[in-house]
DNA sequence: ACCTGAACACCGTTCAAGT
DNA sequence: ACCTGAACACCGTTCAAGT
């Protein structure tokens, strides 16, 4: 019978999971403590009982964007692939994770996982070449994310490519086989002696 | 005789240089427009003047980084280096010309600077490579130059390897090498027929 | 042409106190 | 264990008014 003064009380998961909602609706520019928090019908300071800080949040997000990887022998195109599918499956996903990663709180998974698929695809120096193609991705997909956002708000000058789009995923392709060390290259004459 | 009461009357040059020189004593996060407007001995709302939002400054800001770039046939590496390097030679250089890129505001100069030297090294698909090279150098220039900065300032667990800078620096050669076409790559034969 | 002053609608974070 | 309430030191931006 009680009205339920505090039906809501919440905990670190919870509260994670409603901010990558908001940043879905919102975007990063827009998600600030004080929105997650009216979003959990609760006062700012709540929100630091959980995460220390909003960087430590924003941590936490970053992980898990990229925990979805498929973590498997697939090769590394498609592990590429993956990765960038998972930044783009939120919004900002990349431009969260490029900026987080760098302070080495997480995405330590998807170096891992680009290792694996290079040495899975026999390429030499796998470490070198993750390295490169986890920095290709990320700038990549931050910039692509960042120009499909300001497309769909006309905030740009109309382009006078058809597709845009298409180019870039050209440009994926051949980076991330470039990067790998073209051993699985379409249509590529037998081999070369170097 | 008069105690000069307004001695510093601006213009967009003035703020846009003394936001600059701002960015390297404080860093991209705590640029604001108080921050400049207190630098320059006048209230905040008199940059509005200058410009129409802080969004146009940082703009302003991000095409001086990447104006620096030298403009000549000197090959892709050496092209490259040169946009890394003058990313690098402003704190969170990399950071803000990253986020301004996407709204076409400017680095197009970039881009075009990669175009030429991949046709003077005499690469196919110079537009697709030299978007591929453009994203690599910004993620890698973002990526490594955030952790320098965390580096410094000790909020990074210690690293087991003794000089990461070398392997970054080993990736980034590797990166633009292979996403160049090869074509010039070092003590190589004269030159193998494609 | 360039700036002030005041206001508006926000921020992240801390901390004593409540339940 | 989890939250409130109040405060502190900030933000970007607008706009009438001054010189």
């Amino acid at each position: 019978m009680t009205p339920e003064p505090n039906p809501a009380r919440h905990d670190r998961d919870s509260v994670a999971r409603s901010a990558l909602a908001l940043l879905d609706e919102v975007g990063l520019a827009d998600l600030s403590m004080r929105r997650i928090a009216a979003r959990l019908d609760v006062q700012p300071s709540a929100l630091y009982w959980h995460f220390a800080s909003k960087q430590e949040l924003l941590a936490d997000l970053a992980d898990r964007i990229t925990a979805s990887l498929p973590r498997g022998t697939t090769g590394v195109l498609a592990t590429a692939r993956g990765l960038r599918d998972a930044l783009f499956a939120h919004r900002d996903g990349a431009e969260l994770v490029l900026s987080t990663y760098a302070l080495q709180l997480g995405s330590a998974h998807a170096l891992d996982a680009l290792i694996a698929a290079l040495r899975s695809d026999g390429a030499d120096d796998p470490e070198t070449r993750a390295t490169a193609i986890l920095h290709f991705v990320l700038g990549h997909a931050t910039l692509v994310q960042q120009r499909m956002h300001a497309d769909s708000h006309g905030a740009l000058p109309p382009s006078d490519e058809i597709d845009v789009t298409a180019g870039l995923d050209r440009a994926f392709d051949l980076g991330v086989r470039a990067l790998a060390g073209e051993v699985s290259a379409p249509r590529a004459p037998r081999r070369a002696r170097a």
